[in-house]
DNA sequence: TCTTTGTTAGTAAAGTTAACTAACTCTATG
DNA sequence: CATAGAGTTAGTTAACTTTACTAACAAAGA
């Protein structure tokens, strides 16, 4: 058996079955002992000493009576979602921005920060930290009721080791972070790549609600993609999984650097603005290239309408690839990608239903700029099943 | 827990430790109960006890004492492989190929046959349960001794429902096949598309013995992926994985129907074939396109060395684009691909490492015709997991 | 009165620890 | 050189603990 054992004693099972019912509440919302004995086949008896346990704990509460069935009214029992709390923190290029979340995952207080750049590891340190203490006196929640911290950052993370191999905006390079973070808040702490953060939280609150097959495709300066299959997040062998900018689509010879993958180099909102050059203007600070795109191309400006078809081609290809080898069941757009117009998606969908057979639904992420604190927080809740809140006592 | 539980009594746990003891004699060959008790945590009378049970049930054997390690000698236990056996059963092009095995997955006897076309379904079944009676006479196996029956088969086959939506060779288009199969033997049955079933006999007997990501990339008349990921065979969401002959590589517009792939029809060895006609005569029944092109090369043929090369570069085209989203440790080279020679290999890899972070290493199928034979035998082995041994009694 | 919910009490299953027997190695000593 | 006995390791027996089960019952309602 899988299950991590420690002591190899039977409580095991204890544990085993009271996970099981505090499962069945999560699910259910409210449900009753009888009911709960019903759905996990535990007796009545056993299922009420569970439940007794947990209500002593703090995990659960009676919240009230339910509808007769024909006998007795069922008490029903309900998670105590403020038993604990989570914090979630994603670095987003020069901003710091956290929160913290009972463990439904919603948001009790929130922080947002301007970084003062050149940071340097340290004081980006201090300011996560500081944030940490405001939010846990705006929302009331004491310290040691925190289960763990999630960090979302750019770059690559290696996240078995918790190292951050490349993250320029942070000036955590190729350092131990997640070790040294833990050691000054004194509580766990997770780090990932931002666009994973992004993906888990639309996955589970977002566009992927309900679908276990799930990439989620991001295009900014760089193109990268979040991959969920089977319910369970992939990372590849070396953490390199959902690297599609690298694919082979457009041009081989175009790239600047060995870093740059092929797609990446032609696609990307700067491979985009390269081949614009010729009739687009400087964009503004924070503008989209895209809508830009779509806003020459609905004024009949040839060129625009030309790349703009090249581009939507290419993703659609990127797309075609991933869906031949991955058959995911849904393809959540984000990025550059959710300012394509609703013509544009159907544009893309009718090649892929030429391209290749079962093709995913698409859906632009529907989390905006949240997405990756809620993935934060997730996170967390992730690494700490409920399992192991049962150990906390 | 996701543990199926049948009746939520506590048994349960003595099955899991009873599979877990069983898994560490297998893992280790040969072991001591005092060595089982170190390794799973569980105390050496409890051990002594499972261990008794399973040499009772004929699943343990006790084979001679081991080495003093400065007291009593330890009786070493064995699992009794030949507790039970398991059918292989690969239907190749025309060719009924079928084994019968031990536990191990060792061969105890084989069975080949040609078969009749055209063929129905009818008669084909009947070929399948002869060919298991004689498997059966000659290794002297009691058919109550048979765990089950892992049938591979070209075509589109749904492993959930056990059906095939496309397999023209066996006749057995659009059937229910495995609940067909099921009832003429008396035996469960597991069905699966062949290049599945090669993959998993090169994982867990050929090249991919020792890795966790793995991809096993098929070139023949069609191309195809096998994916194994974290471990755990990936089918997609609905069972589409690895369709990599769809990916956009090569020109798009040549496709003779939307059954065929983009990639599929410009570098199988149909495509290939159809880019050669110019100087490749015909070929005989059976000799490879890509060994005829390295011959003709290596005499300085123009025409055949750029073909050669473009061919690679686009089977590496495909193995980068697997590889960004991927990142598999390993990507086995099978059906044409194995007639690579060295020098090919190396040119593929070198432009690999140009293209890709993390490339993994790229090794050629090493078990032949005898793969999915193999991976028949294995796949029902996985099916039921040594816990369900433990039902048998 | 019949159902459904929840609890109490006694029992059974499967693990644990502690203590014991068995068998072997190593070393010191006559 | 052989040999007693001290120390180790393997496996078993016995008593105890944990945890879930069944059966019976009380509470509350249709």
């Amino acid at each position: 058996m899988r299950v991590p054992r420690k002591t190899g004693n039977s409580k095991l099972v204890k544990k085993l079955n009271k996970g099981e019912v505090l499962q069945q509440v999560i699910q259910h919302g409210q449900i009753s002992r009888a009911d709960i004995s019903k759905e996990t086949m535990l007796s009545r008896p056993c299922v009420s000493a569970l439940v007794e346990e947990m209500i002593q704990e703090g995990l659960l509460h009676e919240v009230g009576m339910g509808d007769s069935k024909g006998g007795r009214k069922p008490i029903l029992l309900e998670y105590n979602y403020q038993a604990y709390a989570i914090a979630g923190v994603i670095f987003e290029g020069t901003t710091l921005d956290m929160a913290i979340a009972d463990l439904k995952g919603e948001f009790l207080a929130r922080y947002r920060k301007r970084l003062a750049l050149p940071s340097n590891g340290e004081t980006v340190i201090e300011d996560l930290a500081a944030g940490l203490e405001q939010l846990l006196e705006e929302s009331g929640i004491e310290r040691e009721r925190l289960l763990g911290v999630g960090v979302g950052l750019q770059g690559v993370t290696q996240r078995g080791s918790g190292t951050v191999s490349f993250s320029p905006s942070t000036g955590w390079m190729g350092s131990p972070i997640q070790q040294t973070i833990e050691e000054r808040l004194g509580l766990p702490v997770i780090i990932d790549n931002d666009v994973n953060m992004m993906t888990l939280g639309e996955y589970v609150r977002g566009a992927g609600v309900g679908h276990s097959n799930v990439v989620y495709m991001y295009v900014g300066t760089g193109i990268g993609a979040g991959i969920i299959l089977d319910g369970q997040f992939y990372r590849g062998s070396r953490e390199a999984a959902g690297e599609i900018g690298f694919m082979m689509i457009g041009p081989v010879n175009n790239r600047p650097n060995d870093a740059s993958g092929v797609f990446e180099t032609n696609y990307s909102t700067s491979g985009i603005l390269q081949q614009a050059k010729g009739f687009l203007s400087d964009l503004q600070e924070g503008s989209s290239v895209i809508e830009e795109l779509i806003r020459l191309a609905r004024q009949n400006n040839a060129d625009a309408q030309r790349l703009l078809d090249d581009v939507y081609r290419h993703w659609a290809y990127g797309m075609a690839n991933i869906v031949s080898v991955l058959n995911p069941e849904l393809l959540i757009l984000s990025g550059e990608m959710v300012h394509v117009d609703e013509e544009g998606v159907k544009r893309i969908h009718d090649w892929l239903n030429e391209w290749v057979p079962e093709v995913p639904s698409l859906e632009k992420a529907s989390l905006g700029e949240r997405a990756g604190l809620i993935g934060a927080v997730h996170c967390v809740l992730e690494a700490f099943p409920f399992s192991r809140l049962l150990d906390k006592e």
